[in-house]
DNA sequence: TTAAATGCAAAGAGTTTGCACTTAG
DNA sequence: CTAAGTGCAAACTCTTTGCATTTAA
């Protein structure tokens, strides 16, 4: 079990399904699977992407068994979804406190701590009234590589 | 011709097909209709909206040409697409500037000059060193009402 | 045993594409 | 005249739903 390799069977995500299960649910093989997967994720992952991964580890679930699974979850609070440019990806809830930054100069796309940017959600309150959560939609913009050239971001 | 009516006719769209004209690209009454009624929306609107309002003007215009339309706007320039909870949504390119606020207590929508947040746009990059451009997607948070009720926005 | 969960197939919604027909220039 | 533009139908992607079957507890 390194450090890099995602971990299907780690401690946290026994501690998800003990909760599904206190709560009555069922144990199945497929949902023991999809949670394993989205625990694994670091960061964000799609849908498809979760049963894409799952269907290698147990072949035929379906994809409305992720959908319906993820459902579940986010009713639990266990994960939470976010909208990048690519449509809704899912990750932890406790990891719900990150920034999916998508650069408009070269597309690649970056998480960053949601810490990092308390001043400017205090800024964003302070001109509009409105108390910013940036970790539900992405935000598009200029990284550091793409402002040093094309310096209007 | 009051401030308040969504203007069809107006110099403005008389611009951008102009515009069109220029590039040598044709004048059909589909394409006229379908930027008359983008200029004449303030704020944003999606492709079905679009279809469906040229659609009262100009019957039998099919969804296929709004959407190649809004491609062809959009690689000249005239108009951009904003990622908001319901998906993509077109505005003018010049009127860019604005944030798309959604509330996620009350679910209401609110729009802001972008020049609101300026400060919290340095601040942004101060801290991430990822300059955001904040109308590119929408914005969840609690808009002042919600904030009141629910101090932890 | 039995209700929850799954698979499957079908149905949507939104968008894209290929192609024959229409039409602006 | 002729290529750009359109309509139409079909395809495609992503997601949801109804229902018969399977299965965890």
């Amino acid at each position: 079990m390194t450090a890099s390799a995602p971990d299907r069977g780690s401690a946290d995500t026994e501690r998800v399904l003990e909760r599904l299960r206190v709560q009555g649910h069922r144990m199945t093989p497929q949902r023991r699977a999809i949670v394993a997967e989205v625990i694994a994720t670091r960061g964000h992952i799609s849908p498809q992407a979760i049963a894409a991964r799952v269907q290698d580890r147990v072949p035929g679930v379906n994809a409305s068994t992720v959908y319906r699974t993820l459902d579940l979850l986010e009713e639990l609070g266990v994960v939470s979804h976010a909208h990048t440019e690519r449509g809704a990806e899912y990750h932890r809830s406790e990891h719900r406190d990150h920034l999916h930054l998508v650069c408009a100069g070269c597309g690649r796309q970056e998480s960053r701590p949601a810490e990092d940017v308390e001043e400017a959600r205090r800024g964003f309150a302070r001109g509009t009234g409105f108390m910013p959560d940036f970790t539900h939609f992405a935000i598009s913009g200029l990284c550091e590589a793409c402002r040093g050239e094309d310096r209007d971001g």
